[in-house]
DNA sequence: CATATATGTGTAAAGGGTTACACATTATTC
DNA sequence: GAATAATGTGTAACCCTTTACACATATATG
């Protein structure tokens, strides 16, 4: 690798000067600009990062954290935060906590150790690694309740209540919520939209749970449609947790969505490789990742956050679940 | 953050004597020993990685370039990446490459500034950045035809060959290859193994061509069942071209598998979200990912390795979409 | 008991940049 | 034309670790 030190001789200036070239500040002449310029071609230096960072304590890195990129809701909001982070000339390094807290804390400790300029973590876990003190401009996704760090999360309330409003006006009588586990933020959300748009309306309803995996849900769903009869509308906390109702209920003969209207939530790509194609509360995954990180970088250029609390709404896709 | 220089103050020695007790190298007193360690905790000392990568020009870190986290293949890959990485010490730097050369470069650029300890890559094109000359370890993913850069592939011809065979097996008389994009080498692999387990052997096949994308298999899909009748077989070039061909086929009426059997590639985990469960030939992704990470880290470790290409069986996984 | 070897610790340079400060030169102002 | 300001460049310290080398003491060897 070329050296600041062998561009400086090369160019017969000192390493001064060129570091001034490169970062264009301080005085350099016309002549001597040209001079180095030339010499940096030629040599193809890039300067190097790490000792940059020695000096700055800054990274231009992003550190991410996320539960689990295998987990499909993910991979676009990654996506989103490495494509803004690297329109601002950062880098993300990705981390994949399993909500594992001792592992958060490693990645934390690396982060710091690396001089990340900032983080942007998500876990959906309620109780949380100390993420507060540790110097480090933050921003949280799709997580609530902490009030100091700024957060952005969909309006996970308002799309249950919608989809679930969306369902009764479709003429369904007899509702079932399949409600994800109970720890998890975004779904106790869902539930509570959803328990506000059928309490007291005079409606017949169900609640059964469900963990935001395909297999658990299958196994659900059996055991849901043997004891319960007359189902017609069912609003799942989750896409995958409404792909697994949806199959089992195919299996069952049931016709979806003549005899049963089927809602998830998360606009998961999948939602178009099933038939019917699922109808679900699709939340603003790639806006929400990029918001995030557009976010962050105000924060890390100095600017502090207008709010804490950044609430992106959710649209309903209808498809083929419901009629 | 605390310094190595405030622990030897507080530990009353030098720097040096730090050091050699955090490397465990040199020789060191146990009462020193003993000394140092307790400052150390005392002060939650953690050795700045970035000073230790300038001097060592090491990074512990690997770079890992795929075309997109978003199609749903990679994922799974990063995620086996990362797992195996961490396991050895490493931590990853994720980046989308969309198949673009510039940005190939770009990152490779990036990775050498870094000091990126080895480097992991997948692109499915064929012309190639050049990799070869940068001077870092590097392990090649689902990529073939380079014979200096050891590779890990799985077995895309042997595997369309079984799944070929397999629906000729189950009866299928007028069999279909719907071909992914021509340059992309797995397709072509995909391709050939279609046709040596078809060609010969007195069987009626046609071929077709979609991108790896659902809308675009799905136009496809309606405009070959319009031309084509009487198929009774499918063989598809990857998951996401099956999930298209099946929703038009249900959406026609078609019965699957009764008068339609389909076989995809890839082993998506969405083939057991859909409705029938889609028959697919299953790539180790995980395995592939974690063997090209264990190879990249001996190699990093400064062993050769035993072989340039490492190829990895595929399995057939039958679903409903076969009889 | 002198010499060689092992043990324990410190000093300073190196790794590749950035920048405060010093110094020299040129341009401006009165 | 002298004082002041602006421009251009270099020296050296600094960011935080690691380690070669120097030095001192303790132990082993003949």
């Amino acid at each position: 690798m070329v050296t600041i030190k062998e561009v400086a001789e090369e160019a017969g200036v000192s390493v001064a000067t060129v570091s001034r070239v490169i970062n264009q500040n301080g005085y350099v002449s016309e002549e001597t600009l040209e001079k180095v310029k030339s010499v940096i071609d030629k040599l193809n230096y890039k300067p190097n990062s790490i000792a940059r960072s020695l000096y700055h304590k800054t990274s231009n890195m992003i550190g991410l954290i996320i539960p689990d990129i295998t987990n499909p809701f993910f991979p676009e909001l990654a996506r989103a935060v490495e494509d803004v982070a690297m329109m601002y000339g950062f880098k993300v390094v990705l981390c994949n906590s399993d909500q594992n807290p001792e592992k958060e804390m490693k990645y934390l400790d690396l982060f710091k150790e690396k001089y990340v300029d900032g983080i942007i973590f998500t876990t959906q876990s309620q109780e949380s690694t100390v993420y507060s003190d540790l110097n480090v401009p933050i921003v949280a996704l799709d997580r609530i309740g902490d009030t100091t760090i700024p957060s952005v999360v969909s309006n996970n309330y308002k799309g249950a209540k919608k989809a679930t409003e969306l369902l009764l006006q479709k003429g369904v009588k007899n509702i079932a919520h399949i409600r994800g586990p109970k720890n998890i933020a975004p779904s106790e959300a869902r539930y509570h939209g959803f328990i506000d748009a059928v309490e007291g309306k005079g409606v017949n309803y169900t609640i059964s749970e469900a963990e935001f995996q395909l297999k658990d849900a299958e196994r659900k769903a059996e055991q849901f449609f043997e004891t319960h009869t007359g189902i017609d509308g069912i609003f799942c906390s989750n896409d995958t947790i409404a792909a697994g109702f949806l199959k089992v209920a195919l299996k069952k003969g049931i016709k979806v969505p003549e005899d049963l209207q089927i809602v998830g939530f998360d606009g998961s790509f999948f939602g178009e490789f099933i038939y019917p194609e699922l109808t679900t509360v699709s939340q603003p995954i790639y806006d929400m990742g990029a918001v995030a990180t557009r976010l962050l970088i105000k924060i890390i250029q100095g600017n502090q956050p207008e709010k804490l609390l950044y609430e992106m709404p959710t649209t309903i896709i209808e498809r083929g679940t419901t009629r």
